[in-house]
DNA sequence: GTACCTGCAAAAGATTTGCATCTTT
DNA sequence: AAAGATGCAAATCTTTTGCAGGTAC
């Protein structure tokens, strides 16, 4: 994503555009797999060594509360940040930390129709989402 | 739940009954919404004031391990948990921090029936479950 | 009796906060 | 110029750890 873009984005949102956030905002874009705050403090700080860890959360928390970002559970450990785009899955692999994200239409179609037929009592459904656990597999059969 | 089930449980899992045990075990269980490792510790602690926070740490990720409990994610806070049961989906409050346990039977099937067809490349799948966010309606409506 | 548990208190981490200073608009 | 951001360091909070003593089996 060219840097243009991220500007933009930023500026959509109302934000300033400072050094520090385009650089916390480029590193969860280059960076796959759902970072953790440390991998972003530690990608952020190899380029900007300056730029504070205080700052960082902060600009995290900023990103979050207006949908930029959006926080990943995990099980077993801290927060994970999750650029904000489309529609998606998640795969959980149960032996590593490995997040990925998993596209399909086809299901995410499936589960809005089952849901538009289908009420819960009391409850209005606005997002689904699979988490799909299980494992990656080392190598491909051939 | 009755204690001499709860004390069956710790048996089955080969572990010793202790009172810690019992207490952290009938506070999962009697604290419904998934409580946080905060709301266990001010349970437990209020009828057994003597029993070490460490302590309940240790149970807490004792029974995770042996398989009693489950970790449930939040995106906002610390860790949460659930009484392992049957396969369940979750309700997420995006207003409040409110997670409920919601069963459906014909939402497992129909997904375990998709992933039965459709093989996710590079991916053995272990176990599904829906995250549906939206919020809980204030009152039925007559 | 032995293996396993617990209590305690210290340590380790992660995240938040307050405030003076600096930047973006 | 004003509003908003940042840097720094201290504070706070959660969770983990080590170990001596205790308990269930």
């Amino acid at each position: 994503m060219r840097s243009s873009q991220l500007r933009e984005k930023l500026s959509a949102s109302g934000l300033k555009i400072t050094p520090q956030r385009m650089a916390v905002l480029e590193a969860v874009h280059r960076l796959k797999d759902h970072p953790s705050t440390e991998k972003i403090i530690a990608h952020v700080q190899k380029a900007h060594p300056n730029i504070a860890v205080g700052t960082i959360y902060k600009i995290l928390e900023t990103f979050t509360d207006k949908g930029l970002l959006s926080k990943v559970k995990t099980e077993q450990e801290r927060m994970r940040y999750d650029v904000v785009t489309q529609r998606h899955h998640h795969l959980y692999c149960a032996e590593t930390d490995r997040i990925e994200d998993y596209m399909d239409e086809e299901l995410s179609a499936m589960l809005e129709e089952y849901f538009r037929h289908k009420a819960i009592p009391g409850f209005e459904v606005k997002d689904l989402r699979v988490e799909i656990k299980g494992h990656f597999l080392k190598e491909q059969p051939h």
